[in-house]
DNA sequence: ATGTGGATTGGAAGCGTTTCCAATAGTAAA
DNA sequence: TTTACTATTGGAAACGCTTCCAATCCACAT
């Protein structure tokens, strides 16, 4: 069932059937209604890829998500859903791992499925305009804090927590408890990765309390996993039996701390307080409750999707937005 | 940059292109070679839509799952998609709400996209015949326990694990360590819903040791969310405050369990144990580690996602198969 | 040399839509 | 009744790709 069909059924042309499909204005009622009729009756379904075809783009918009395994991610994914879905678009995930270059695999894809817009979720946020500059349709950068190259800021959007200041507002807290001896469980401290914003935020607080700062408490897991984390706590552990908390910078490794701390003779909180920075829903099921500095995950969705929509139809520029996280107490942390 | 640019900087035809690219035999390899190279450096990328109207049908299976956010199908929806995207296909992500019509979903769906095939997460694998009547695409229904209807069972497929069967084994698990008076949390015990099934593992499980069933140790949440089951622990409790053991039947309900076993006083696994079934990876993190029926769940993705391409492309029937779960002990049972 | 046949290659016809442009019908003014 | 427009309509050319069919090529046997 073609718009040919519906043409012959109406003795009309195919340009006309197709004007009335696209609500041209050009027509007259008689003929609009015949062809809505026929239409309708026939059960007549567009074929998008002939229109992506001609219109050369289609009605989709890319998700690039570096590990959607991550829980973290589920909730901010399920938010861009369905703004996605609400904004008329269609969504198309694509992952990639750990090593891939999600600039390449997302200007693939856009470029394949005529994408109009991409969302790049855990990306590195951190592009140069000359690697960018393969990519033609607007995009948002989500979740991580973005750093600019002057040129670049002006192509792109972002949607993020200020991971340098939240990374201090963890830190912080701590140091407000009176813990002065705060091991830090970091991916990276260096690769301009999100760790090494957060980790910057530690360094700050520390600062500004004179506190200088002691390589023997940083810690990197080199990955985000559970296993890295839980190992990179033990050679803390190992190395400074004497830290009094920790600091994760994601909920997930918080957990993986948690369970190292305990392995290795300690309490949480009595014997050393824990920290985090994500705020997973079951973060607040955990016993004790994990303290965390909890993102606005649907928010931050929505608004990425907000912000790229408003690109593709015009409506705004690009716009680099921060978005607060909040401070989600529990009976990780204990005061000494 | 389309495959006709292609052609003509290689000083070949388009067929001849196409040919190559689409890893036709009939080509020479020295023209092979240079078209390959040529295609390399313009990074050429296929028009989709194109090749979708000549072929007339799209690349995409589309993924309808209820209730993204629910961190166990994380991992599966990971596995989905690596596999569709190995099989060369594209993944269209679509979420429903708890009330929405999946099947419904999926139809519109799949005609608007040309989707080649459906995969249902987290539906509820009842279907009459009359209502799978208008999908005309295979699909598969993944992870829970399909219930026949007869003749719908002969028209499409599904993979899950055997949830009465992996009922029965915790439960009989915690028979083993001695325990008798072990409540169930459960989202719901009617409505076919996979919690039925669980439900009925544990059913037979007592009736297997001549222990009559008690109504009042089940306690149903109405949901699988946190809070849901944060609440129906504490009634479970208040009403049966000598139960020596908690049967959940997802590990995100135990989380909140533990939870809710802890402000009430009572220690797991000392005061009381708990079992689960899904195996988040979280769990194996917990402390104490939670004792559960870990679902192969990248096995259950990519089993779903091999299983729909083979009668995509017709090289096999529709099947139904069920995959078992592994008994993953941690610190949660103790033996009394 | 002359075929012969298989290996390569090129040509061209669509796939279903959109849309520019020309053609026609209809209407009001002259 | 003509004229001059305007409102509608039809025709046809893309869009980029696959694929059938015909054409060309080449090595090798005759």
């Amino acid at each position: 069932m073609t718009i040919k069909d519906i043409a012959e059924s109406c003795g009309v042309s195919i340009s006309t059937v197709s004007r009335v499909l696209n609500n041209h204005p050009d027509v007259s009622p008689k003929v609009r209604q015949k062809v809505l009729d026929a239409a309708q009756k026939a059960h007549y379904v567009p074929n998008n890829s002939a229109r992506d075809l001609v219109k050369s783009r289609s009605e989709g918009i890319g998700l690039i998500v570096r590990g959607v395994g991550n829980p973290f991610f589920t909730q901010i994914i399920h938010a861009i859903e369905r703004a996605i879905d609400a904004a008329g678009y269609t969504l198309v995930l694509h992952q990639i791992s750990t090593d891939d270059d999600e600039i390449m695999a997302g200007a693939s894809l856009a470029r394949s499925k005529k994408l109009r817009g991409l969302i790049f979720l855990g990306g590195k946020g951190d592009y140069q305009s000359s690697d960018i500059a393969i990519l033609d349709v607007p995009f948002v950068c989500c979740t991580y804090t973005v750093r600019f190259t002057p040129l670049a800021r002006e192509s792109y959007s972002s949607v993020a927590i200020d991971d340098k200041m939240e990374g201090y507002r963890a830190t912080r807290f701590l140091l407000e408890k009176g813990h002065r001896k705060i091991g830090v469980l970091i991916n990276s401290k260096h690769d301009r990765s999100i760790g090494e914003l957060r980790y910057m935020g530690y360094c700050e607080a520390l600062a500004e309390m004179g506190i200088p700062l002691d390589e023997t408490l940083v810690e990197e897991a080199g990955s985000f996993t559970l296993p890295a984390a839980y190992e990179a706590t033990c050679r803390l552990l190992e190395r400074r039996g004497d830290i009094t908390a920790v600091f994760a910078i994601a909920d997930s490794m918080a957990v993986a701390a948690a369970k190292a701390l305990h392995d290795k003779g300690r309490c949480m909180p009595e014997d050393c307080s824990v920290i985090a920075i994500d705020g997973l829903e079951m973060s607040s099921y955990f016993v004790p409750v994990l303290t965390t500095m909890a993102q606005p995950q649907t928010e931050l969705g929505t608004t990425a999707v907000k912000t790229l929509v408003d690109m593709i139809e015009g409506r705004a520029g690009n716009r680099h937005i921060l978005l607060p996280a909040t401070l989600r107490t529990g009976g990780s942390v204990r005061s000494i």
